[in-house]
DNA sequence: GAGAGCCGTCAAGAACGCGTCAAGACGCGT
DNA sequence: ACGCGTCTTGACGCGTTCTTGACGGCTCTC
């Protein structure tokens, strides 16, 4: 069941926020302020969050940058500010929605469903990627290759978590270097030949032939887990 | 670059739309009914579409469902009605966000970023193809052929995805050109047979005798799914 | 029945993309 | 100011992919 975090100080509307989404079918949890919130998708990032940017102890964009900081959980703003900027920052620092107060409780659960329907599944960010051979723990920064403790420089920590994030979908060139370097580095493919090169010697059991950092050629890179071996006996190379 | 669909009966507001686009980097195209929405769409999927529902030929709830039948584009509705119930409607349908008239140009802005930027690279595009011998998934760019999973080069995905795109429709060799190489390439109709050639080595049963990418001489080509089969029991080639 | 147009087929050279390497530039902490 | 780690940049080789031209078969027309 999909869990949604209700961040309001209003304890009516938190109400009855809580009951609507429970009686179409989501677990709902309540918190009352900004603090209690951060803490809360700390501890089980939800599939989406309702939040009130009226907040009592934070700012709410402030609460929000944080949460974006470490999850791209899809968040729907509540407000009474009708100004265009308002609106405007709270969409560009990663707000999915943004709704004036007074609305309508349909309304609110349909682009809760909206923001929900996009969001792949689970995209609060994977914490983790582990195989056989490899295990990055995001949170911490730390990566083991083969029992080894290996070191990761701040750019192939970027890296990897933008693959990762992907969860074995393919991610273009165009979006990698978005992601790792920032926007106007759309002409630098050269880096991500470099890195994906550094990488492979970082934390492939044999870099030649890369099992978890694959390239798809003329499209971008991809980061595998363990996979189901697709029956190359012996990948024999001809002898030149 | 980003290509953003606008599709507005109101000339001034069209324009507007279109300036303020282009000012922000993305590509703007225009039409001004419903009709031409969908055959635009048809002929090139864009990155995400501005649709105003009061349309003078189709309802934008029309237009929107039809585009939901082929599509996963992000679209935009712009509408002047305020009914929560209209609203409620077009977002369960598949809109990505309702904005009501009047608006302010950079909170629309915004959110086309928002729907942007969740929305995966190419979303828009055909999601699939499938027959009882080929299937293709191109969001992850995989094709298996007879259970065999079959590598094809970046120029066949286009080539087959502009296929994919017309839905079993003739695709001219024109505008197939003009997808897969860009502008300027009509005279290389050369490139056409070449490709076409290959595409069936790889994914035919009997490259000779095409069943799924077809030509039609004089015209084009056309990528069928499973025919109903024409009564021709062995398709006995007389020996030569 | 000859000719023209169109399509499928093939192969070779050019162009491109990727992996690889290494040398400098840069930034940070001491 | 110095040294270290990190990032940027350019160059090279190799394999893949694209481009290009030529040839033969088929069909439709005259």
């Amino acid at each position: 069941m999909k869990v949604v975090l209700v961040v309001d100080d209003e304890p009516h509307l938190r109400r009855t926020l809580a009951i609507s989404l429970r009686a179409h079918g989501y677990e709902a949890e309540t918190v009352a302020d900004g603090r209690s919130a951060l803490q809360s998708i700390a501890e089980r990032v939800p599939d989406a969050v309702v939040l009130d940017l009226g907040l009592p102890d934070l700012d709410g964009v402030e609460v929000l940058r944080r949460i974006r900081e470490t999850s791209t959980v899809p968040v729907v703003v509540l407000s009474a500010r009708t100004d265009s900027t308002d609106k405007v920052e709270a969409l560009d620092l990663g707000a999915d929605d943004y709704v004036t107060k007074p609305f309508g409780m349909q309304e609110l659960l349909a682009r809760i469903r909206v923001v929900l329907r996009r969001a792949p599944d689970g995209a609060g960010g994977p914490q983790a990627f582990t195989t056989s051979h490899v295990s990055l723990d995001f949170a911490e920064r730390r990566a083991v290759v083969a029992g080894e403790t290996v070191h990761l420089t701040p750019t192939e920590w970027r890296f990897l978590e933008t693959l990762a994030a992907a969860d074995g979908r393919l991610v273009s060139r165009e979006d990698l270097l978005h992601q790792v370097w920032g926007p106007g580095y759309q002409r630098e493919a050269n880096y991500l030949r470099v890195y994906a090169n550094q990488l492979r010697r970082k934390i492939e059991p044999e870099p030649g032939a890369p099992r978890y950092l694959v390239t798809e050629p003329g499209q971008g890179y991809r980061l595998l887990g363990d996979a189901p071996r697709t029956a190359s006996p012996a990948t024999p190379r001809p002898a030149p």
